[in-house]
DNA sequence: ATAATTGCAAAACATTTGCGGGCAT
DNA sequence: ATGCCCGCAAATGTTTTGCAATTAT
């Protein structure tokens, strides 16, 4: 593996994610954002900064076909809800995450090294106007 | 919402996926295997049939951004886990869902309509040859 | 000086969509 | 006869990769 550098990219891309608590960026907000301070910042290395962060597990990558992922600035997992009409994805408190990795531990020979709980659904605006609504957010 | 026909095509796409129990295919592995009955099969097809299956809860699609999705035969939810190198898809028994679906429907105001539990590590075989495995499977 | 990292463009990849023709109802 | 569905090809949208230039060590 190679020896990891501490870049104004690299340090920004954190940053942002820790600031934005909550939110679940995906990479291109994160890009647009950063874009005010770092005006030539490439959406690959964006990407790229994530992905290592992730792979560090210092921050989570919640996966969904077809859709950019989300980003999530812990790297305790945690449950989500995600709206199936406008893609919001929200934290759901009250969870315990870490009974079922020791489940599953104990239920598999696989070396467990993370999880992803995700609940799908209506978000209460989407369930009132039911049409479809925007994916930003 | 229109009529649905029931097709050659659409029953095929069905009863494979049944007959695959456990092996959590993806799109493009059923339309290889159906193209031996059904040779002209487009896997844009099978990808509207698995779709229009899945909207109607009588499968499950499982995501996975950059990897493609791998498609379950049963509705009711339940924990997988997942091979970060080699992608293979497994289930995880004696761990119930439904608690959990209870406990989030509590917790948020969304219509949750399904979940997705999902484990992920290292398969046995990749945890001892530490090199990249086939993702076919 | 060295090699990791960047920005940009192009590639790769899974999935969806448009369309003319075919088939279930 | 109607209009849903098929196969094919092209489009879409996200993420990755190649490469020359830049920058941290």
């Amino acid at each position: 593996m190679a020896k990891t550098r501490s870049t104004r990219q690299r340090r920004a891309v954190l940053e942002e994610l820790l600031r934005a608590e909550g939110t679940h960026p995906t990479a291109a907000e994160l890009c647009r954002r950063l874009r005010r301070h770092l005006p030539r910042l490439g959406l690959a290395t964006v990407y790229r900064n994530l992905e290592r962060l992730a792979h560090a597990s210092i921050i989570q990558r919640l996966e969904w076909s077809g859709r950019p992922c989300r980003y999530d600035g812990t790297p305790e997992p945690h449950a989500h809800v995600r709206c199936l009409r406008c893609g919001r994805l929200e934290d759901v408190p009250g969870l315990d995450a870490a009974p079922l990795l020791r489940a599953a531990k104990a239920a598999k020979q696989y070396e467990v090294t993370g999880m992803q709980l995700e609940f799908l659904g209506l978000c209460p605006r989407c369930r009132h106007r039911r049409r479809r609504g925007r994916a930003d957010h």
